[in-house]
DNA sequence: TGTACATCAGTGAACGCGCGTTCACTGATGTAC
DNA sequence: TGTACATCAGTGAACGCGCGTTCACTGATGTAC
């Protein structure tokens, strides 16, 4: 067969290799931005020639959708793990921001401004649903349910993005609000929009959770 | 004399060509994005040789701090104008709104991902304040002012960021949580986050801006 | 009003650089009998 | 266990490109007497 999970030592050597080849990716993006990755750069990086990596990705962008496949993944297992110890919304959006905080630059690769031209593989929404459903999960098993709102009535009727999952208006007003509200705080931290206006982000960031965990 | 101001032909002549040039480089931004700004290429779409625009700009870097210098001013101007003509908070909201998509990547430049090793100019900060300032006398002057919160509190005590502003710590908080939240659905909405969910961003941006007029 | 001079916008050649990517190749690693 | 062959990782040279930036220059525009 030698299919994809085969396991010889070639096919463990090809994915010790990639994964060398990302971790050297992931330092020069946290430096320098994603727009900065250079191929040549790695393959200098790892003592080899620049060609060599045409062996384990066919051009540059798909080292990127690697990439981003890597950092919508990792946000994924995160989550997963966090909901699967018991932890409710409150727990999942500290788990959201340390995730964040750990590495901005593979926070703003995927929530950041779009890389021009690049556009993002098909595959990668599933992975993207997944952490969604996780939020939208926690959402939905906070009780009291969020009061109806004229906002949460209308998504009902636009609810396609939910993919059947079965959360009253309230939840998906809840989870909606909680998404961009915490993206607003960390992506202005991030790009250091705060930096000397004297007042902590994270205490910014509780408060904002602290009333997405009691009205939407 | 011939100090800035002055009005001489060839000044006039200056202004113009300064002009052009940041004209196609907003064109250029728009299309592909601020890393890929190039002088080169701008030369050639006016129909220059590269070197001629070191006339007007000692180097990439100084146009990119040209252009961000125009997009605070822009949208400090625009919000001004908005208030000068007796907006509220609402209408303001609604302004800012109408900019940021007049050209994405405008507002991108000043409150997205980062150039990376790129550092803003100081003079921008005075700007950057203005456009805090009409946001933030906005929120001073909805009634009934925004209810006594642990941040707000917080705000009180932390409030540098603020250059002496007379607001009440529920107008403090109600302005940062404004800033955050209307970025938050504006920056993903920009990057393209919300494409094919099904639901209209501009309603999520109304229901988040109906909230705040409200209660922080 | 006309002439002499200074200013300055724009050119063309050049420098050095790093980029992504291709190609024909060498040499080591694995496989089949 | 040993030999013949196939696979495939990695090299080095090369291609064409566009970039930012410098420099010595030409020629037009403005200024002073």
């Amino acid at each position: 067969m030698t299919k994809a999970g085969a396991d010889t030592p070639r096919e463990r050597y090809r994915a010790q290799v990639r994964a060398e080849i990302t971790g050297h990716a992931w330092e020069q993006i946290a430096t320098a931005g994603a727009s900065a990755l250079s191929l040549n750069a790695i393959a200098k990086q790892m003592g080899m020639s620049g060609p060599a990596l045409y062996r384990y990705f066919t051009s540059r962008d798909d080292l990127i959708t690697e990439l981003v496949r890597e950092a919508y993944r990792s946000l994924a297992d995160t989550l997963r793990t966090a909901a699967a110890t018991g932890a409710d919304l409150a727990g999942l959006a500290h788990a959201l921001r340390g995730w964040a905080l750990a590495d901005p630059q593979r926070y703003l690769l995927i929530y950041g401004t779009p890389v021009p031209g690049y556009r993002a593989p098909e595959d990668v929404t599933a992975v993207s649903d997944e952490i969604m459903t996780t939020l939208l999960d926690a959402c939905a098993a906070l009780v009291p349910d969020g009061p109806a709102t004229p906002f949460g009535s209308y998504l009902a009727e636009h609810r396609d993005w939910a993919g059947g999952h079965p959360a009253a208006p309230g939840a998906l007003h809840r989870f909606l609000t909680l998404w961009t509200r915490l993206h607003g705080v960390l992506s202005l931290e991030l790009a250091g929009h705060f930096a000397g206006m004297g007042f902590d982000p994270a205490v910014l960031f509780a408060a904002e959770l602290d009333v997405l965990a009691h009205r939407p």
